[in-house]
RNA sequence: GGUCCGGUAGUUCAGUUGGUUAGAAUGCCAGCCUGUCACGCUGGAGGUCGCGGGUUCGAGUCCCGUCCGGAUCGCCA
């Protein structure tokens, strides 16, 4: 009895073996008493050769194959005649010339094909996600993800961590995100809710003293999705005890280093650059700049603070700022329209217009510009290092919509242009970040990271005085314009958790009532610790060159998160219902 | 919750100013074919134009509503 090889793993050194394979009819070519296909399995392809001189009945059988058919073939590997060498697939200067031929399962004709399911739509793709995945394209990029996490664990094995499990089902906490909520029979009325992070979980776990926490972590929130947004999605969460901000940086990049070696082959630089908030958002307005290219925002707030010009001396009165970026080389390849087009992008961001300028010459042009200064003018021109040719887009308003405004402009022009070198991958930290920011609607502070990061020692007297300039011992890891997580060192005694509380408008029965668990932990001698939480959906994505996260999940999920093969979520029962004691509303109440 | 794009054979798409029987490619089915690898050739079947309503002599096409998919703003500690 032979033993089943696998197709993709064969190559002219077999040739003269007999060889059993299995696997899928990925294509048949069928030229009468010759019959050809290409048989699939995990590892690839090779070429099945059917012809009378080897086996009559396998020849018949062959005539009757189908794409995807499940078979199990037995012959022999032999050497491809020259010019019949099929140079683009790994095993094309060997085929099998088959002896023995079994259809182990049929299939019905296919929904799509599956070598051309790329440019099927992804509604279908989607509700045959099992066929979907047979693609080489998806094989790959789970093989990747596998990859991904086979170094992680490694390196984190490697480094004395323990991979640990926490729950699923947990307790309710109305900061951040909506909670996927999941009724108790047994106590009726009461939820537990699904982890938006197993990050309490984690910090007890130092009080434990689990020195070094790992897992491979399942995370819900019940937001509204994104490209790069999933309502399940899995995090590769770390925390460690003892460690400084630094020393946990350092960890992750060389873990970082090690994955991009054993994923990609590609050797990184260490250390990685470390930005503060602050400069990233004036440099590149954004939190997660992609510094692959240049265009950064300008800033001449300065210069137009008292100009004749009052959507922008109106701007930088009432608190807010005018930036703008100059788009090189440009000015005569946008035109009106095309500005008017940039003026709608960055109006989604909130801004209400995009002023312009070219620069003819050593003048600058424009419609605004008869309301400025020559002075102004000047000052703007060296200011943005204005040459001939060149495209100032201007927005003047509140300091965040500018940020955002321009910030996703940066990014689009980045990709219009051109001007991204693929081939980089450029690693930063964002440190410095505010401990809290103000939150218009709700009326009070909110914690910019969660509320158990620590605020730096030097602005700790500024905690209750003037709580928006207090920085947080928070770092985030960017990659590419991409924010791959991020982490801080937690607050570790309670003293300071209940000035957190107190200062995010918790009272003490709220935050004894939500996290009394945490706050009494703390009292027990709680080490200091800290950790990250990387979000290894959106890492596989940027290391398997995808834009959508979609294609790094298995099984994901719709913009209105529902999964097309599943039909999940879906009604259930009157019975499960009452077991749970609910009721559900009419739809008109 | 808002904005934008899309939905026509199994699939990917075309469909003129609203006008006869809605087309193409591919897949599928049948026949022929011994060196194909996107095999080729001949023939055939295949449609709730997402759904509902309206305008009209007449709607795939125009209008309203709705469902589904996608992008995005808000949201995502």
């Amino acid at each position: 009895m032979t033993v089943r090889t696998y197709a993709g793993k064969l190559t002219e050194e077999n040739i003269d073996e007999t060889v059993l394979l299995k696997g899928w009819v990925n294509r048949r070519r069928d030229l009468g008493d010759l019959i050809f296909i290409d048989l699939r399995d995990q590892s690839g392809l090779i070429q099945l050769v059917f012809n009378p001189d080897f086996s009559k009945e396998a020849l018949a059988t062959a005539e009757t194959l189908r794409s995807e058919f499940v078979i199990e073939v037995e012959g022999k590997i032999v050497k491809r005649d020259e010019g019949t060498i099929n140079p683009n697939i790994a095993t094309g200067k060997i085929e099998v010339t088959v002896t023995d031929l079994k259809i182990i399962n049929k299939s019905k004709s296919l929904p799509f094909l599956i070598h051309e399911a790329e440019d099927v739509s992804e509604e279908i793709r989607l509700k045959y996600r099992y066929l979907d995945l047979r693609r080489e394209e998806l094989q790959k990029t789970f093989k990747i993800r596998h990859k991904t996490t086979e170094s992680i664990r490694n390196y984190l094995n490697k480094n004395e961590f323990l991979d640990m499990e926490t729950p699923i089902l947990t307790k309710s906490t109305p900061e951040g995100a909506r909670d996927y909520l999941v009724p108790s029979r047994v106590h009726q009325g009461e939820f537990y809710a699904l982890p938006q992070s197993p990050q309490l979980f984690k910090q007890l776990l130092m009080m434990s003293g689990f020195e070094k926490y790992y897992q491979i972590a399942r995370c819900f929130r019940d937001e509204d999705l994104r490209a790069d947004r999933q309502p399940e999605f899995t995090q590769v969460d770390i925390e460690t005890a003892f460690l400084t901000s630094d020393e946990i940086m350092a960890l992750i990049e060389g873990m970082m280093k090690q994955i991009m070696k054993d994923v990609l082959d590609i050797d990184i630089q260490l250390p990685f650059k470390k930005m503060p908030y602050d400069e990233a958002m004036n440099r590149f307005g954004s939190d997660k700049p992609d510094t692959r290219f240049d265009l950064e925002l300008i800033h001449v707030s300065d210069i137009v603070k008292d100009t004749e010009f009052k959507v922008f001396s109106g701007a930088v009165a009432s608190g807010g700022k005018v930036a703008l970026l100059n788009v090189k080389g440009e000015a005569d390849n946008y035109t009106r329209k095309d500005i008017d087009g940039l003026t709608e992008f960055v109006a989604d961001y909130g801004a209400k217009g995009l002023a312009w300028m070219k620069v003819k010459g050593n003048e600058l042009t424009g419609p605004i510009v008869k309301f400025l200064s020559d002075d102004e003018l000047t000052a703007i021109k060296s200011e943005a290092n204005a040459e001939d040719g060149d495209l100032l887009l201007f927005v003047a308003d509140k300091s965040k919509i500018v940020y955002a405004s321009l910030g996703a402009l940066r990014m689009k022009l980045g990709k219009d242009l051109d001007l991204i070198d693929k081939s980089k991958y450029n690693f930063l930290w964002i440190v410095d970040w505010p401990l809290l920011e103000y939150d218009e609607d709700a009326k009070r502070y909110t914690a910019a990271h969660h509320p158990f990061t620590s605020p730096q020692e030097a602005d700790l007297d500024k905690l209750s005085t003037e709580p928006e300039s207090v920085r947080a011992n928070a770092y985030d890891i960017v990659l590419n314009g991409f924010e791959l997580g991020g982490g801080s060192i937690r607050i570790n005694n309670r003293k300071l958790q209940n000035e957190m509380f107190e200062v995010l408008g918790f009272t003490e029965e709220q935050a004894e009532s939500q996290f009394g668990f945490l706050l009494e932990a703390l009292e027990f001698g709680a080490p200091p610790h800290g950790g990250v939480a990387l979000g290894l959906d959106r890492l596989v994505m940027l290391l398997a060159d995808k834009t959508n996260i979609r294609d790094t999940i298995l099984f994901p999920k719709t913009a209105t998160a529902t999964d097309l093969l599943t039909q999940a979520p879906s009604p259930v029962s009157e019975k499960q219902l009452d077991e749970l004691a609910l009721e559900l509303q009419n739809e008109d109440d």
